[in-house]
DNA sequence: ATAAAATGTTAGACGAATCTAACAAATAAA
DNA sequence: TTTATTTGTTAGATTCGTCTAACATTTTAT
């Protein structure tokens, strides 16, 4: 089992992420995402090509191999298991794990892996409510709505989020919005679609466009 | 606090282990401890004079700088606060943890290992009974005999081994020598300088002299 | 339908970390 | 005290992942 580079893992990591659904990236996306040059990403993706990860056809949009799916599948297994360790093993807050489990991610040892899943008794999903692969790679993913989406008087539960950085999450932080919250949508401004919700203690919180387009929820079945 | 690359860490991290005591480093010894050819140490070593982390002149001996001591300090404090918490808090044998370490002790993160040192109520010494330098990277060397050079008759305890691969902790795994444990002198061989000791329920273990000489005892006070 | 814009590729350069081959200095041995 | 051995350095090549500049293709807009 001989192992990838760092950057692989990254390129590989992100192209997974930004080929959820459709299941095709463009150069482009994917240069952007990582912050590195196109001439670079190309390159790049004619390497992994070789090591039959994605499927490269010159000025086709990129996807990703079975393979390639499984080896992404893992990397992102092990930086959810490791974001779920630091919040309920070590008194994280789930605003600052990200940056951490970009980086213990690569690191090379199933036991470790193993070890936290076991010691979290085999959680299904991450504190962002991100769904945790299988030891096959393998995701299950959830149909959740955004909550921008959502027509006013429904109530939904709050049961992901999108953005992941610390900035947002302590943002939500601030507003008691966590996981699980039962939201009420009481009115919707046309004009910039920010949205007035009513949750727990709070009455009548506002909140843009922007943040209810990264807000998940799941209706009550 | 720009920061270093994971192969300087590796660098000042070996540096340091080696010139323990004497305070000096042969390019030579450094090679060969890093399994990297003696050019690619020679040019490193300006790079790192560069920096000021060690003292370079040509043909003479490396010293680290102050400087280059509290950075070599503080990756053996990640390397060390690691190995603690995945044997105190996450069920790993004290045989499983170096690797892992060794990896984990490149990580970013600051918080990361504060919360470890937290966690673990600000351990003094790792699983293997080394010292953990402080926030400073500042080690408190102890005094430690090596078994193999006490006497016949002698009662003495185990605190401390010096190789940490998993194969020598496996064996010691295999005959009960944990840290803490009492043991007495019975018999020494000259042609082999082997020792025959007794301690917990083991009457007259043999130990060669490779691995007495692999073990530090302490004296009782 | 043609021009403009966006996207993608090729070619060539560069820094980091490594190597080998050849040479130089220091140390040990004869 | 010469010579041999060990240790250390210089020079030049290689691989990886990145870049910029120039060119090619595809898509969008006029």
């Amino acid at each position: 089992m001989i192992h990838n580079s760092f950057t692989e893992e990254n390129y590989l990591k992100t192209l997974y992420i930004l080929s959820a659904g459709h299941g095709e990236v463009n150069v482009n996306e994917l240069s952007k995402e990582l912050g590195i040059k196109m001439p670079t990403v190309t390159s790049m993706m004619k390497k992994l090509a070789e090591k039959k990860f994605v499927h490269y056809e010159p000025y086709k949009p990129l996807r990703l191999t079975e393979k390639g799916k499984k080896e992404a599948g893992l990397i992102i297994r092990k930086h959810r298991l490791t974001e779920m360790f630091l919040v309920e093993k070590m008194n994280f807050g789930w605003e600052q794990v990200h940056d951490i489990a970009e980086q213990i991610e690569h690191i090379q040892s199933a036991e470790l892996f193993e070890k936290m899943d076991e010691l979290l008794g085999f959680p299904k999903i991450d504190p962002h409510g991100s769904p945790i692969p299988d030891r096959n790679g393998k995701m299950a993913w959830r149909s959740y709505e955004k909550l921008s989406e959502c027509k006013i008087g429904e109530s939904v539960k709050l049961s992901a989020v999108i953005n992941t950085s610390s900035e947002f999450l302590k943002f939500l932080n601030t507003r008691e919005l966590l996981l699980g919250t039962k939201i009420k949508i009481k009115s919707i401004e046309t004009f910039d679609r920010s949205m007035v919700i009513s949750y727990g203690k709070r009455n009548s919180e506002s909140i843009s466009h922007v943040v209810s387009e990264r807000l998940l929820v799941e209706k009550p079945a």
